[in-house]
DNA sequence: CGCGATTGAGTTGTGCGCAACTGAATAGTG
DNA sequence: CACTATTCAGTTGCGCACAACTCAATCGCG
């Protein structure tokens, strides 16, 4: 029987390079496709699951955005700066607690929901997948972040 | 049924929101994994990319290694500029063509194929699945990605 | 209450990805 | 042969991701 024990080395460098050109090709792929699909309502991708997150939740101080999206604030908070400037979200110091900062749509940024509606199916429909692949697909790479994001870093290490 | 077709915006918004944050992060996690286990070689992630392709070819043009990896010059130069600057490739103009640049791992450069070696194992290792399974998630991303860079841009705009 | 530890947002610096561009070399056409 | 079009590498500019850091606000322990 065929595991990972019993691939030579060299096999694995030469499948390894397949999957991750696999993965990367495919994540930079989905990045053009979706590019291309928000250009008219201005976002970029990560700025679009911003407010994906935040038309479901009406508000949320920047720690929970980083929570859901699993970003931190060095990234957040640039981001977050732009969509100010382009009129989508306001950002406040919260009364509660001066340190955290809550963040929500302005009418035009909450408006901008209407527009967005018609993407996923756009996405959806260029993939080829059909919704059972679709979510399929989704559970696959949710269970292998979790995985991947609990993997003690002395195993990736040559002294783990 | 229950297809594309029959699945309010509403819910596809929320779906859209799981789906994109899943390959988000799975590519994100990914990443992370990888940045751990290259630490010690040194490399990123697509500087391991790149070597994978130079470890395999021997030497290669810049555009060649763009087409094997899908990335323009824009992101090669600087990228190969830091490798050679590390001491693993050395770049020069082809004497037959001058517009094109060879590169070609150095002898230090060859040498980090053996500490590499261990590498993909402890990723593979690290992501719970069996080869099969490994080859299947390969099979769909690679299947994906083509579909993806197939698709008209006028398909994704709302005048399409 | 006082003071050190923690938390939250933000900044800085580095590398990647991509669009748009430059400039030089080559190919192709009349 | 001359001249335009194309090709190739490189640069610039912008946004994202992440590590390492700053600074203020808050928490928690003695």
């Amino acid at each position: 029987m065929e595991t990972l024990d019993t691939v030579p080395d060299e096999d694995f460098l030469r499948l390894d390079h397949q999957i991750c050109f696999s993965l990367h090709a495919a994540t930079r792929a989905f990045n053009g496709v979706y590019r291309e699909a928000l250009k008219e309502l201005g976002l970029t991708y990560p700025q679009y699951l911003v407010m994906l997150v935040l038309w479901e939740h009406g508000e949320l101080p920047v720690k929970g955005i980083g929570e859901r999206l699993r970003l931190d604030s060095g990234t957040l908070s640039p981001l977050l700066k732009r969509l100010e400037a382009a009129g989508y979200v306001e950002r406040r110091r919260s009364p509660e607690d001066e340190r955290s900062v809550t963040v929500r749509p302005t009418a035009e940024g909450a408006a901008l929901k209407a527009k967005a509606r018609a993407v996923p199916r756009r996405i959806a429909t260029a993939t080829g997948l059909d919704l059972d692949e679709i979510r399929e697909l989704r559970e696959r790479l949710a269970a292998l972040a979790v995985r991947l994001d609990g993997v003690d870093p002395d195993d990736l290490s040559s002294c783990g």
